[in-house]
DNA sequence: TATCTAATCGTAACCATTACAATTACATCT
DNA sequence: AGATGTAATTGTAATGGTTACGATTAGATA
C-alpha cells in the first residue's frame, strides 16, 4: 500500500490529509514488512511533532486499521500495526519476536476444520507463529 | 485435572497448600471447559476472602500456569485462564466470546507449514477460533 | 513448640490505552 | 482571498489491568 493511495482512500470517505497522518504512513512505509508497536510510532513521530498527543496516534492507527490500510495484532499486551498485505489473498504470518518482521504463511487452517464446528458461529480466527527470523538468529 | 492432584503437584515442588490457592482451583473446577478472566477469579474469591490482594491472585494464576495446572491466553487485553487440557495431545480451541467456553479442535496447522519456515527458529504458535457456541446463539 | 520459609495483605506504582474540552488546521464555497 | 463548517489535534487527565514490595501471617517440618 502506497502513501498517496492510502491518503486518497481516506479522502474519499471525507477524512482530511494532515501532516501527522502522513507522517504515520511514512513510518510504516519506511519499516515495511513488520509489526510496529504503537509506542514506537509515537516516539518516532515526536521527532517531527514534539507535542503530538496519544489521541492522535491511536485515533489514526485505529482509523487506518478500520480502513484496511493497516492491520493489527496484540503482542505482549501491546497493540502492533503493519501495512495491510494486499498483494495476495487471505494468509497468516510468522512474526519475529526480535525485530517484528513477518513472513507470509500461505496456509489457513480454517478450511481443514470448518466441518468440525457445526452448530458454532465462527466470527474470527487467529493463527500466528512466533520465533526468530534468519536476520535475528 | 483434579484439585488434589494439582495441590500435590505443587507440594512436590515445595509450594504450600493454602486456602486461597485451594479456592482458586475450586473455581476452575466448578466452571470447567472455559476461559475465565483474572478479574472474575478475583471477584469470586473475594466472596470467601474479602481482603484478598491482587498479588495473591496473579501470583497463583501464574504459578499454576507455570506448573501446567492451568493454561492461559489473552482476550481483549485481559489474561484468561482455564484448566490445562491433559486428556489428549496438543490441540487448539474454539473460544466462545459469549461465555468463554471452549471446544477442542484436533488439528494443528504447524505440521502443514513446517517446511515453509526453513531458516526460521519457531518458538511458539497460536491458533484460536472465536465465535458463539450453540448455547450462546 | 520453635523455626524456617512460602504466602498473603495492603497499598501504591506502572503502563498502555482511552477520554474529552478547547483549540487549530484542512477543504470547500462564494 | 476570505468566510464557513467540520475533521483533527493538543494538553491533560482518567481508566483499567497488571506488577511491585515491605510488613505480616500462616503452613510445614522437626
Ligand atoms: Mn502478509
Ligand atoms: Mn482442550
Ligand atoms: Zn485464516
Ligand atoms: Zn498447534
Amino acid at each position: 500500500m502506497n502513501i498517496e493511495k492510502a491518503i486518497n482512500k481516506l479522502k474519499e470517505k471525507g477524512y482530511k490529509r494532515t501532516k501527522q497522518r502522513e507522517r504515520i504512513l511514512e513510518i510504516f512505509s519506511e519499516q515495511d514488512q513488520g509489526y510496529i508497536p504503537a509506542k514506537t510510532i509515537l516516539k518516532e513521530i515526536q521527532k517531527d511533532f514534539p507535542g503530538v498527543s496519544y489521541d492522535t496516534i491511536y485515533r489514526n492507527l485505529y482509523l487506518l486499521a478500520e480502513e484496511q490500510v493497516l492491520e493489527s495484532t496484540e503482542l505482549d499486551g501491546e497493540k502492533h500495526f503493519r501495512f495491510h498485505c494486499d498483494t495476495h489473498g487471505h494468509h497468516h504470518h510468522f512474526i519475529c519476536t526480535g525485530c517484528g518482521k513477518t513472513k507470509a504463511v500461505e496456509f489457513c487452517p480454517m478450511d481443514k476444520i470448518a466441518q468440525s464446528l457445526d452448530g458454532y458461529a465462527v466470527d474470527d480466527h487467529k493463527f500466528e507463529i512466533y520465533g526468530k527470523c534468519p536476520g535475528c538468529l
